[in-house]
DNA sequence: CCTGAAATTCAACGCTTGTTGACTTAAGAA
DNA sequence: TTCTTAAGTCAACAAGCGTTGAATTTCAGG
């Protein structure tokens, strides 16, 4: 039972690297199984299906402590959607978001789980909702030009620079009197 | 021959219309064929290839008149952003880039043929870097949480709201000094 | 009407996908 | 050691994909 909770960790831990970075549909349950060094067939013992492993992925990610100000708020988005790699396997929330937009079903599942914490949060923080939809259109305009997008020259490529830049943003963002 | 010019269009159009909006790999050309109501074979023969295919969608897709002004770059960015839908084939060309940025040839061919012009356009009329940063992170942001990732509430959904706002966001970031 | 070229249809190919069920190996209990 | 159950392997399946080449229809020119 210790080798079949370690085989059903390894096939979770790569199948959320792959998925989330590259997209549901954009990655083959072979692909997983060799990733994790593990035959395709245990997928399906041990998660029922693609759908059932994908889901596993979505456990717990989007659970994130309450926020009252607003530069709690601006730490908690920082930590969301900016990706501080600490291995191979680690992907930002935003990428998820983003690989998995265009498939509607799959879609759906993402934005289910993180939409009312991230807009609720936003919405409290800020107070209204012109500020919030600028503070969102400047977090999700930045990532999605610098990751998603590559549109490299834009921001600044170098990390520390990037970040402080894009807290400089979201600081203005929620500032912001219409 | 003006038979085969026809059933060419209609491949092409459709081929647009299907593909900009869900992604190069989420639609088949059996999808393709049948929509337009054509055979799947004939791709092959006017188009070469599913890559034939879809190349031809994109030319002349990112022509636009050279802008000078800052006003005239807000227009610019509406129009080639902002979907104005005249009939079910009409999708925007952001549409096109987010459905195909997880697809690591195709998302290529995209920015190949819009990044040069949208980015020097943003420079050139904004002057520095930071503000044509500040000014495309309002773009993106505002468009890919109304229209990829579906953030409903956070942007008036109503159209002509939608479009006064963004116009107003992107004027405060053309002005933006930092 | 007849002919020949253009336009279209059809069936098949090799490949990949998710999923399944039967088989083999591993390992702890009696 | 033997037995039993869990864990893992293997081959195959039906379906869908892009692509191809031969057969068939369409249709204007002589």
């Amino acid at each position: 039972m210790n080798k079949a909770l370690n085989t059903r960790e390894k096939l979770l831990t790569h199948a959320r690297a792959l998925i989330w970075r590259h997209g549901y549909s954009n990655v083959s349950l072979r692909q997983i199984a060799a990733a994790a060094g593990v035959d395709v067939a245990l997928v399906s013992r041990y998660y029922g299906n693609k759908r059932g492993l994908f889901e596993a992925t979505l456990e717990g990610a989007f659970d994130t402590p309450p926020v009252e100000t607003a530069e709690e708020l601006v730490e908690m988005v920082v930590q969301l959607f900016v990706s501080h790699p600490r291995d191979a396997t680690d992907v930002s929330v935003l990428h998820l978001m983003l690989m998995n937009a265009q498939d509607e079903e799959v879609g759906n599942l993402v934005r289910k789980q993180q939409q009312a914490l991230l807009q609720t949060a936003v919405e409290h923080a800020t107070g209204d909702q012109t500020r919030a939809a600028l503070f969102m259109a400047a977090i999700l305009g930045m990532s999605v030009a610098e990751k998603s997008l590559h549109l490299k020259g834009i921001a600044p490529y170098d990390t520390v620079e990037y970040e402080k830049q894009l807290r400089h943003m979201l600081t203005s963002a929620l500032a912001y009197q219409p």
